[in-house]
DNA sequence: ACGTCTATTGAATACCTGCTCAACAAGCAA
DNA sequence: TTGCTTGTTGAGCAGGTATTCAATAGACGT
């Protein structure tokens, strides 16, 4: 963000090669910048996508109109052309991550056995990257301050419950798990993951090695599978 | 929040009690008004406890210097003399709630025998309210942008994980636990309390007995001790 | 070629924020 | 009382931020 923030203090930092760079008319007094014209739908996206770049580092309520569209190479105005509030912006962000995560997993759960189904979607959930997690962490701090985001953290935190019970009641439906209350087992599943998350996003230094043993021996004895039965190879 | 911006918006809110309420000699051209004086160390506990009752909603990163000062009833400029960067406040006040944790953790170890311990240990974390837990994660996703929060942060949260660790040796070498690595077991058992932590901070109405019981079963799994033998009976 | 539509700009407004500093005054010592 | 120390104020500077809006200029249909 440094650059950002340098680039935009003003015109001291221009040197002959900036100035010379971009088209003539650029210059004071001159007709405008020619601007790179784009369909909605597709600049929309950008900004969506720059927007969960900034959150990767910043936490999402650290977005800000301005970044975002330095980073893209457009003004601010743009932004809010596309998302009339940051809080807009920021809500519609979260829940493409969000929801994206959870089509995958419960596309997961429709191709898979259960059994495989749990294991992807484990698996996934574990090797979620620091970014992500710091993703969530700040939709959970940031949502008090803001309704709009709370009311989306919320329904995406029942999405994914969902899905993870739904799982669960078909494969003990099917037999192969043996569980007397999926929600309540997916509840633990979540929070046990939800665990991990934080650790992965203060120290990705740490040895995983165990923390990870753990959620997998929690998910089997969870669902009645034997001790090893579910957790990769290599684990 | 709300009610401060509006104070601070100026003084057309201002009616004819808030005039006459105030020392005359507050009025322009007059004296200033008298200060409360007070002795520094007390100040000082002051600003870090209203900074740590606005972090309880804001988050870490969202106090402010005027904020904490007009809720104190003193100006921005005190804040800043006993904290000269915003920052040092916030790590100050981090780290007295997290150290008090730790200490009372750290006694209540030396104080009890093993198992008792651990029971209160879980139970405290287990109990923590969403304002304490709030304040743990905005942490946590403040750190990347603040260096001496992130150091303060680390050295916290590795203290916890020497408290545990000592408990869970002490309680194998007196022959009450079983645990093959102390260090290994506390970070999973911690993990786990992360994991409900941020439950606690999003679903307040959520019912926790599920979760809790599946804390209290991987704690008496991880230690080695009998199921149902180391939760409260109401539980 | 021409006109319409709208994506995009640039600039302005109003507010918030961290931080500084000279001046003031409460308490204490002599 | 007098003087000194220092807690405290008030005002100000230099930015940062959300949001608005008239004006501009690509793109597209006719």
């Amino acid at each position: 963000m440094n650059t950002l923030r340098a680039e935009r203090r003003g015109v001291a930092h221009l040197t002959c090669v900036d100035v010379i760079e971009r088209p003539i008319n650029t210059l004071r007094g001159m007709p405008k910048r020619a601007a790179t014209r784009r369909p909605p739908e597709e600049r929309r996206q950008e900004i969506i996508d720059t927007a969960l770049a900034l959150a990767d580092t910043l936490g999402l309520d650290r977005i800000t109109s301005r970044d975002v569209a330095t980073t893209l190479g457009v003004t601010s105005g743009l932004i809010h052309h596309y998302f009339p509030t940051v809080d807009d912006l920021v809500v519609a962000a979260f829940a493409q991550t969000a929801s994206a995560q959870n089509d995958q997993d419960r596309q997961a759960c429709q191709s898979l056995p259960p059994t495989d189904a749990l294991r992807a979607l484990i698996q996934r959930s574990l090797s979620m990257g620091s970014a992500n997690a710091r993703i969530w962490m700040s939709a959970w701090v940031a949502a008090p301050r803001r309704p709009d985001l709370a009311r989306e953290v919320d329904k995406q935190m029942i999405d994914g419950l969902d899905v993870l019970t739904d799982l669960l009641r078909r494969g003990h439906d099917a037999g192969v798990f043996r569980v007397s209350d999926p929600a309540a087992s997916a509840l633990r599943i979540l929070v046990l993951v939800d665990g991990v998350l934080v650790q992965v996003s203060m120290r990705s230094e740490t040895t995983y090695g165990d923390v990870h043993a753990l959620v997998w021996d929690t998910v089997e004895r969870e669902v009645g599978l034997p001790l090893g039965s579910l957790r990769p190879e290599n684990t």
